[in-house]
DNA sequence: GATGAATGAGCTTTCATTCAT
DNA sequence: TATGAATGAAAGCTCATTCAT
């Protein structure tokens, strides 16, 4: 039934086109400043529409993250799968990590800059709990790339768990600040490349055997 | 002129009670949720006093910061000059700032995980300015102390203000990742005071000279 | 014609089942919050399928009633049929009918207790006289029961319409007052059973021949 | 202060014309149709401002009840104090309630038609408690009146808690059916006064020693 | 006959801000 | 200096209804 395939695919792509235009909003303007009558006025269709694809605010904006980690998961996991170097694909996956962040600032902003307890309130759509699944297989990824450097006795740590998240926090800080602040005219900021590169300097030094 | 200097005392307590009400409200509630009305009625005025002190709602909010981040310089300066040990005094200040950003984690995210763009568009008001120059001056404690470790050959590196401007980014992501998510349950977060210093570990291991 | 009746047997099943739903949402929750999209949900349908069975909302709303009083009726006529003492007939009656209402509350509530100028803006399809005929037969009940008491000497009144009227609106106050109030803790309510008889002694001596 | 007194009844005036715009509205449309806006449109005020002057929609409602049924408590109350002979006074107060109903069709329907659950949502201001007390407070002047009928030979019953109740059901039963369908064509209805006069005729002779 | 898609109108409520006093 | 009163704008969301298919 070609009829019922075309209409199939004319929905995705006008939830398509939501998710798109309140991406770009949120970029331009930020989560606070971002409203489903904003979304409904760009895309041209009524506010009611959006509630034909998605069940509320929260849930958008859960897809919307949703979409976009999902690809930073896909990637990471590319680059384990390529890497034969594991100290390069360490590094390779960091820099992607950060990079990603610097590519979407606002959906990193808010995936991970955003207090847990406002996150909180949102109900647990099962949206919801994909994003949550879905940041914790991202993580595996790290978990596993730590641990192979370990073996190969590239690098030296003894617990594996808090050494990931250490990593994630000081590769985290890369990319927020660099999303938050660099540019900012009155801080005399190094350049983004540079900083990137002597920060990966030294988190992976700091791991290394001596 | 006692009666002048009276009155712009006066004044000048008025405007610390609504800077204090609302600090005490954005900690409480994030700010999103902070209005003027809220504020106005803490304090027991009425919203429209509010415009008599700040020009609008984001004079205050960067009037805000202002005041929570000139203790912070303060401490890290004091810690700086109590220090004998240079490489302790690098990681007694690092540990200072992760937990003051811990103890308040409103103003840290609003300061430092909020895009460069959305606070641009206020104009530079002299209490903006002043702000920009107390963080300036913060950083350069920083710049300080690990010049210093450098020149008691204790670290390595080439460049001071790249090196700086990365062990900022490093602790950076320990204090807003602990704000944001620590605490979450869908992730196995490692307890505070181990991610504290294992990360500390991390960074200044990263540093010194093998 | 098989396949006209048949088609037509459907049609039949589908406007019950439409009724059956909105009645059974509307005792849940009232009419105030019931939507043809919950009607709808209910019965797997779409809310468009709803305007292919009645013209509108409040069509629907008015069969609703029809639905429901045309029991109401029968079970009156049977316990007139089957009474053979008229005192007692009529007390029967009665008590069925504030029990009908008790049982039925929403129902009776949109019946009997919604402003004759809201209904009455609706056109007056046939449906709706069909209601109003219900309605007067039902009401035939009572008048017949009352006549029938006088006859046998055992009330004693002037004129029967004038009475029948006024013991309607007598237990007509029982039902509604226990269907919307009965039950609030702020009143110290008397127990049901004890308010319904009671009632129906005060109505009934009050037509009593001294 | 002349000038604070002015803007005291300036108050209290657009107070009570927002009042009675609702009223207005609320007897035309109905509760359920009565927004705020509309009120506010009436008025050619914004409808924010109606905030300044009321909690909620809730706490507007719950003062149109108690600005109508303030008056009715007070009037019953003076009909008790005037009334010489203990049965007429009875009658004349249980005439005046249901010619005060009549006269008052929706706020009597929203504050004895709609079913207790609905009300008990609205949450339990000042106000709400207030509208309870002046009810309980009225129906105490029923209460009074026959017990002193009672006293003085002239009714005779068992319980007074009972009887009240049943007397209130029965007046409420012609009050709200007055409302609800009186001037219904398609029903014979008997003259209003008639039916009134008929009712309480019933009422009285029912609780009469014999 | 049935519906998926869409919408215009409406709702209650909150907010930053203004201005006459 | 301080404010009471007022508001325009905006928010998230629900609804009855229509119409092409």
């Amino acid at each position: 039934m070609g009829i019922a395939e075309r209409r199939a695919r004319e929905k995705e792509e006008l939830r398509g086109k939501i998710l798109e235009a309140a991406g770009e909003l949120f970029v331009q303007e930020g989560l606070a400043n971002v409203s489903l009558r904003k979304i409904a006025d760009r895309i041209e269709y009524s506010p009611a529409t959006i509630y034909l694809y998605f069940r509320d605010k929260s849930d958008l904006v859960a897809s919307l993250c949703q979409e976009v980690f999902g690809p930073l998961k896909a990637e990471l996991e590319r680059i384990e799968r390529e890497s034969t170097e594991p100290l390069e694909g360490l590094r390779r996956g960091l820099k992607f990590y950060i990079e990603f962040g610097v590519h979407h600032p606002h959906h990193y902003l808010l995936t991970f800059c955003t207090p847990f307890q406002q996150t909180e309130m949102l109900e647990k759509t099962d949206e919801i709990l994909d994003v949550n699944r879905t940041g914790l297989e991202t993580f595996d990824c790290l978990r596993r790339s730590l641990d192979r450097c370990r073996d190969r006795g590239l690098l030296e740590f003894e617990d594996l768990e808090t050494t990931a998240q250490c990593v994630w926090m000081a590769i985290h800080g890369i990319s927020s600040l660099l999303i938050s602040s660099h540019g900012d005219p009155h801080f005399p900021w190094v350049a983004r490349e540079r900083l990137i590169e002597t920060g990966l300097d030294i988190v992976i030094r700091g791991l290394r055997r001596c």
